[in-house]
DNA sequence: AATTTCGGACGGAACGTCTCGTATTTCTGT
DNA sequence: ACAGAAATACGAGACGTTCCGTCCGAAATT
């Protein structure tokens, strides 16, 4: 799926150009961010890029697992975890920066773009699993086992469905557009899932 | 975007056929179904209901606008709102309800197939915010209403909040596929729901 | 010599537009 | 009242476009 960066025995032959590998995926980054997900195409990204399409197709199986392995770097590289002492605290931090970033790159969609791109392609699904959603999951776990040590939530409280219940509903607006995704939202979705927990709910 | 009812002065010229327009939502329905939204095409529907193409063009602008008519009533058609007499209750039995439908239907992809199409065209956005999740929030509604009535929860809870705290989780799993979407999760979703309303965490 | 690289050509799928000849309806002129 | 003209819809499908994913010959590198 992704570029691997194993160390390889040397084969026979011309080895592949770690320059072209760079350039497809600026390439690639500069369309998503210049054109939206949606528009961007892999004969775009062989242009800008100046690659033959083959040289794309033989190191990504598909447009979306391209602009992912593009993309993800970027979307995931902005998001600390933060640590200020409670747990709603800390998931009004997490929600006002993933707020602040679903506003910010291009208007945000781009990850709802990977999400679209998704839901047809069920090798970029376990990709998207793998490599974002998990990845955060394990990153924000900590926010919820910290509230466990300082006794704010019971002991058996499952981080799994608080983290649901608490990126649910952002990506729930996010998507749908039904309802502004703003600092009033992030407050009360931080309030009522700390409060929820604390209740002893995901027990 | 959708066949309107209304009964406007007759036009000079021969009108459009009725018989023409089920022919294509059927077709569309039927393939939707079959063959998954994504792989539905103009040219498919066309062949399977008898029709040139320009009907269809003439009648939705784009390949999103039509499936999203051909589909959106069945979809809405199967879920009715409970009234068991809690809040917990309530939620639970339209969590079950949606989850059925998630599992359902092609293996329930139908939505997330609406939901992925809709993030790259505006006006299916917005006819999918009107005609789908709006509608669904204001049938749901009432569940939260009799809550406030019965003292469940304080008088200032707003229901959109509670809404997006308890559809999020749901279409979370569902969209992303890294957790189960099973009995368990709905009983716990709406138990945590329950909780952060009844502890006033969304006033 | 072996093997992989490269840019680009190629065939295929689906899009959305357009034209054809025909059918159906309203409008106009007598 | 009636005939023709005008307008519009119809099914069928050709058309040009875009993009996909594969294939090809030549160049590059080991």
């Amino acid at each position: 799926m992704s570029a691997r960066p194993i160390p390889t025995r040397p084969k026979r032959g011309r080895p592949r150009s770690g320059r072209t590998e760079k350039a497809i995926l600026r390439a690639a980054s500069e369309l998503v961010a210049s054109s939206g997900l949606a528009d961007m195409t892999i004969e775009g990204v062989a242009d800008r890029a100046g690659v033959g399409k083959a040289s794309i197709y033989r190191r990504w199986p598909s447009k979306g697992a391209l602009a992912f392995d593009a993309v993800v770097d970027t979307i995931l590289s902005t998001q600390p975890t933060p640590d200020t002492g409670s747990l709603e605290g800390d998931l009004l931090q997490v929600a006002r920066i993933w707020i602040g970033g679903a506003r910010g790159r291009r208007g945000g969609r781009t990850v709802a773009g990977l999400i679209a791109e998704v839901q047809s392609d069920p090798d970029l699904a376990a990709a998207w699993r793998e490599r974002f959603v998990s990845r955060i999951r394990r990153e924000r776990r900590p926010i919820v086992e910290r509230a466990i040590e300082r006794g704010e939530i019971p002991a058996g409280s499952d981080p799994e469905v608080i983290m649901d219940l608490f990126y649910g509903p952002l990506y729930h607006r996010y998507l749908n557009g039904h309802l502004p995704l703003d600092d009033a939202f992030a407050k009360r979705v931080a309030r009522m899932v700390a409060a929820a927990a604390a209740a002893g709910a995901a027990a």
